[in-house]
DNA sequence: AACTATTCATAAAT
DNA sequence: TATTTATGAATAGTT
């Protein structure tokens, strides 16, 4: 839309992606808006730019009922009596990827022209070197993260104490006088 | 856009009404991600079908820090009556985060037990964009332990503040005593 | 699920 | 900042 094919990424000029949030921003709500009257949807859209704290938002049953709504469907969609997620969040976590992924190939395309098929067994072993690379660093992460749930664990079981002795405190002082 | 001007009120027709719902609701939801990659824009949208109870989502930052901004923007900031972010608040968080590291340890799994001699050239790509994913996924949990780091910041003050009513309400008591 | 005629959204120009 | 316009995108109706 508009002169020329557009990228999918960040748009660094300031001014340009002030103006081109302005114009999206609208085209976004409007969307939102139409699919709800067209389909009867509840929908709910939060937009922050980046340079103020506003929000703009639509929402077309109010927007703390479809939160609301939101919060009772999630626990039963995002995790079974096992804390393990099911398929369908996957799938819905796949697609997000998928429209990532499709500005980013567009991207790749557009820079480096070629596709894996023409692609040597050094490129290959290249790209298993990534990989392998790619999964340590993810564990190191993810230890990282362990490490630190495991200390806002500790420390908010110390604050629930916390505040049980706090209101403890509170009602005999109340009761005292 | 499509054969001839649409009207924009609800379709009647249960099937058009589904099928639209599905084309509209991509659509939208591309929209909402270019928007926010575009423009660096904080985005979360949540679509209920009509028919169905499972919401469909987009968020850019996630979707349950995205809501507390919301909350916290729009002034109903969640506190108990002393002021103090509420245990509900930091559950929330922790979720959001729980479910992002069980993906990761699938993810994870999944390319431990492969062979990547055993791959061809279809594997090979998906394996190129998983890796590609990787990418992002690493910055998103660098975003993440930042945030986590200030979670624990914060968790350590309100600990603090805390011990401090506490001993202030002992002593208190004990002068009354 | 694919196709295609149209309308729509919007990037660049003004 | 608002308006105009050329062009790519989205999609309604069709198959």
């Amino acid at each position: 839309m508009g002169r020329g094919k557009v990228e999918v990424k960040r748009i660094e000029n300031a001014t340009n992606r002030q103006v081109t949030f302005s114009r999206r921003r609208n085209g976004v709500l409007k969307k939102a808006f139409e699919l709800s009257l067209l389909c009867d949807a509840e929908v709910a859209l939060l937009l922050f730019s980046p340079s103020t704290p506003k929000p703009h938002l639509f929402s077309s049953h109010g927007m703390d009922r479809t939160l609301i709504r939101y919060r009772r469907e999630k626990g039963f969609y995002t995790t079974n009596n096992n804390g393990i997620r099911t398929i369908e969040v996957w799938k819905d976590e796949m697609e997000e990827m998928k429209r990532m992924l499709e500005a980013l190939e567009t991207k790749h395309k557009h820079f480096a022209g070629d596709d894996l098929s023409t692609l040597g067994l050094k490129d290959l072993k290249k790209l298993e070197r990534q990989l392998r690379i790619g999964v340590d660093r993810r564990r190191l992460l993810t230890e990282h993260i362990s490490l630190l749930k495991r200390n806002l664990k500790t420390m908010q079981e110390e604050n629930t104490l916390l505040n049980k002795k706090l209101n403890e405190l509170k009602k005999g002082i109340d009761e005292d006088s």
